[in-house]
DNA sequence: GTTAGGG
DNA sequence: CCCTAAC
């Protein structure tokens, strides 16, 4: 209690369309998911008690369901309704960037700590200076309960991830660094984005253990008609990311924190059995490349024997999932480790509820906001952060964004996540929010003895080895991956709609940025350079993807939210509301949306960005959702006296009798949604989510349809039988 | 191409 | 909304 620890990751900056279809149940959970061995549930039971938090999940009220009422009226329908003469009907059919960005990564090391010690933030760059990185690193310490020294060094430049490492000594510490990467943007960048607001306001600070990135873009229009186009201005932003160059995109970071209350727990137990933490970036098992050393940290504790034998194995990672598939299936919440990987996908009603909001992790929400609005095409970008500042002025064309990243324990993942939400409005802005991003799987071996601060440390490390390497950013539009980073958003067509939902952001390991590895082999127990970490050295391998979620109405239009891509809408379905509902509990939903995309079960596989297949697939697979489009009140209007009239069983005709002029409404759009209206009519108004349907019209939609299906059965009498 | 249902 | 089996 004395102290906790919050570790957030904040990646800001990647978008992906987000798309609804994410959630469906259908998908087909990902093959690698392991199985959680006895030993490892114990250590997940473990670190979701560390990791407690609170609960987002929704509750669901039970559906009170009364048939009766179906059966009110029913004759009278037939003479009064049916016959009634048919009035022509119309629906009425609802209408419905470049920008420097900056990566902050933060992060945050536990060590086995001193509970009784005061908290020390120590910064760590040993080694790092060595290293040329392409992004300036900052570094932050701040104290969350337990007040945190603050570093004096709040910046450090040419170190990359690295700075976070921390060494054995410090391991006896608690320590707890954010560290904020920034990575610098192309001074081009500028040209090309005019504007970039932070969405921070938007989030509220429901959610402790989410990691949430909020990054808004905002492209001016104005400016960006007058680049010419192809021009290199363009061309640092969206970098390819196989190519090396350093990406242009600056991801501001989050902060991560971790929190875990139970550093109390007697090390001389946990001692024992530190002497081998292994973390490996997410491969399958035989070949997991993760160097199990000492740790440092464990060392400190190194007890006389170690009983070592029984691994506790974690993959606390996130693996590269598909971007348009999810599996809906959703494994118990205990099930962290493996669940983790799969949930990502999950579908909607699962993994809404499961997965981010229960075994959330407190962690303290933290928004940075990095505003700095130069940034040097050689230089890094130096960004004056704020914890918890609220906003953002960017100037210059530079892009704030705000990230918070979690770490879910529970999940016994990191996570991060990206959310975007992108918002067209008037003046030929496109705003986008990254909601949240998944670190990419890990694994972790740790002796079941190891306490639980060592397996913290143990998941601060691997996860500060995976950011280490620095990330690039890749787009994707319709499945394809814009390598042109000169033209402007407007030229890629980022600026319509439509593409937005077609529009994805990878974070790539990148690949320039192998230096970490010597460094972290030391003071990490990561396993060298030559091992497969599969984050490091692989640039081409594409790390995550996400999915983007638009909004509108972020501002003004309240009313559409259009999902895309891959990721999950809100679920609420017909309910348009947009912001509030991420800011509360929409927030842990939308965060489930987040669709990674798979790249096999081979962490370690370097797969080219560009490489055939599956990139493309994937999302080619997002992009062919189509929006979703929820039915107004005059469409259901319409709808019902259609199958007044017609009844049930003929689409087609329903279709073309009120709905031939809109295009978007299949027969089949007809009949689910009278499928779900005849549900909606059932439920207790209180369970109606969306806008609401006047009562009437559900009066009318059980009575037609208690009339068809009266209707059907005279024509099938043998199925009276069955009755 | 439509329907009907499950997801 | 998607997906598919069954017509």
């Amino acid at each position: 209690m004395v102290a906790q620890k919050r570790i957030g990751y904040g990646f800001v900056g990647c978008q992906v369309p987000t798309k609804p279809r994410a959630a469906r149940s259908t998908r087909k959970r990902d093959t690698f998911q392991t199985r959680v061995e006895h030993n490892q549930m114990c250590a997940i039971d473990l670190l979701a008690t560390v990791a407690s938090g609170t609960l987002l999940q929704e509750k669901q009220n039970p559906i009170t369901s009364s048939d009766e009422t179906m059966k009110k009226d029913q004759r009278g329908f037939v003479k009064e309704e049916v016959q009634d003469g048919n009035k022509p009907f119309k629906a009425e059919l609802p209408d419905e960037a470049s920008c420097e960005r900056r990566l902050q990564q933060g992060f945050v090391k536990e060590g086995c700590v001193d509970t009784n010690k005061p908290l020390k933030a120590e910064l760590s760059d040993d080694g790092s200076s060595d290293r040329k990185c392409i992004s300036t690193l900052s570094l932050q310490e701040y104290d969350l309960n337990s007040g945190l020294k603050e570093s004096p060094h709040s910046e450090i430049e040419g170190c990359s991830c690295i700075a976070s490492i921390l060494t054995s000594s410090s391991l006896s510490e608690r320590l707890v660094t954010d560290t904020l990467l920034d990575v610098k943007s192309h001074s081009e960048m500028k040209n090309i984005t005019s504007k970039v607001e932070l969405g921070s306001s938007g989030f509220p600070d429901c959610s402790d253990c989410n990691v949430d990135v909020d990054v808004s873009i905002v492209k001016d229009e104005l400016r960006k008609s007058e680049m010419p186009i192809g021009t290199e201005t363009g061309t640092s932003c969206f970098k390819d990311p196989i190519d090396d160059k350093p990406p242009a995109l600056v991801v501001s970071g989050g902060n991560a924190k971790l929190s875990g209350r139970d550093d109390s727990i007697p090390r001389s137990s946990l001692l024992k059995g530190c002497d081998n933490v292994t973390v490996v970036s997410r491969d399958d098992d035989e070949n997991k490349s993760g160097c199990a050393h000492p740790s440092s940290k464990t060392k400190a504790f190194r007890p006389k024997t170690c009983i070592g034998d029984q691994r506790i194995r974690k993959r606390l990672a996130s693996k590269y999932r598909r971007v348009a598939r999810e599996s809906k299936h959703d494994t118990l919440s205990n099930n962290v480790l493996d669940r983790n990987f799969n949930t990502v996908y999950n579908g909607r009603k699962n993994s809404y509820s499961h997965q981010i909001s229960q075994m959330n992790i407190p962690f303290k929400k933290r928004k940075i906001f990095d505003c700095s609005s130069t940034s040097n095409s050689n230089g890094n970008i130096r960004s004056g952060r704020t914890y918890y500042s609220t906003k953002n002025d960017i100037n210059q064309g530079v892009s704030c964004s705000s990230s918070r990243m979690r770490k879910d324990l529970g999940k016994s993942s990191l996570e991060a996540y990206h959310h975007r939400s992108a918002l067209q409005s008037r003046d030929s802005h496109v705003k986008l929010r990254i909601k949240s991003f998944r670190v990419p799987e890990l694994f972790i071996e740790i002796p079941e003895t190891a306490t639980v601060a060592s397996l913290k440390k143990a998941v601060m490390d691997a996860v500060t080895t995976l950011l280490r390497g620095g990330l690039r950013v890749g787009m994707i539009l319709h499945g394809k991956k814009l390598r042109d980073d000169s033209k402007t958003l407007l030229q890629t067509g980022i600026s319509h709609d439509d593409e937005l939902d077609a529009l994805g952001f990878t974070l790539e390991p990148n690949a320039s940025q192998s230096l970490p590895i010597t460094c972290v082999k030391d003071s990490l127990n990561v396993p060298s350079g030559d091992m497969p970490l599969s984050l490091i050295g692989h640039s081409s391998s594409p790390a995550v993807v996400f999915p983007i979620q638009r909004v509108q109405g972020f501002s003004n239009t309240d009313h559409q939210v259009t999902t895309l891509g891959n990721i999950v809408e809100s679920d609420n379905d017909s309910a348009p509301s947009p912001i509030n509902t991420l800011g509360g509990k929409k927030l842990s939903d939308s965060k489930e949306l987040v669709t990674i995309p798979e790249m096999g079960s081979e962490g370690l596989d370097i797969l080219p960005v560009n490489q055939s297949h599956q990139k493309p697939k994937r999302t080619e697979i997002s992009q062919r959702r189509r929006i979703r489009r929820p039915f107004s009140v005059a469409e259901v209007e319409a709808l019902v006296e259609a199958v007044e009239r017609l009844g049930t069983g003929r689409w087609r005709d329903v279709k073309l009798r009120a709905f031939d002029d809109a295009k978007h409404r299949t027969y089949v759009d007809l009949k689910d949604k009278w499928k779900t209206l005849v549900h909606t009519a059932r439920i207790s108004p209180q369970q109606r989510r969306g806008e609401p349907v006047p009562q009437e019209l559900l009066d009318r939609v059980l009575t037609a349809h208690a009339y068809w299906s009266q209707q059907q059965l005279k024509h099938h009498p043998e199925t009276c039988l069955l009755l």
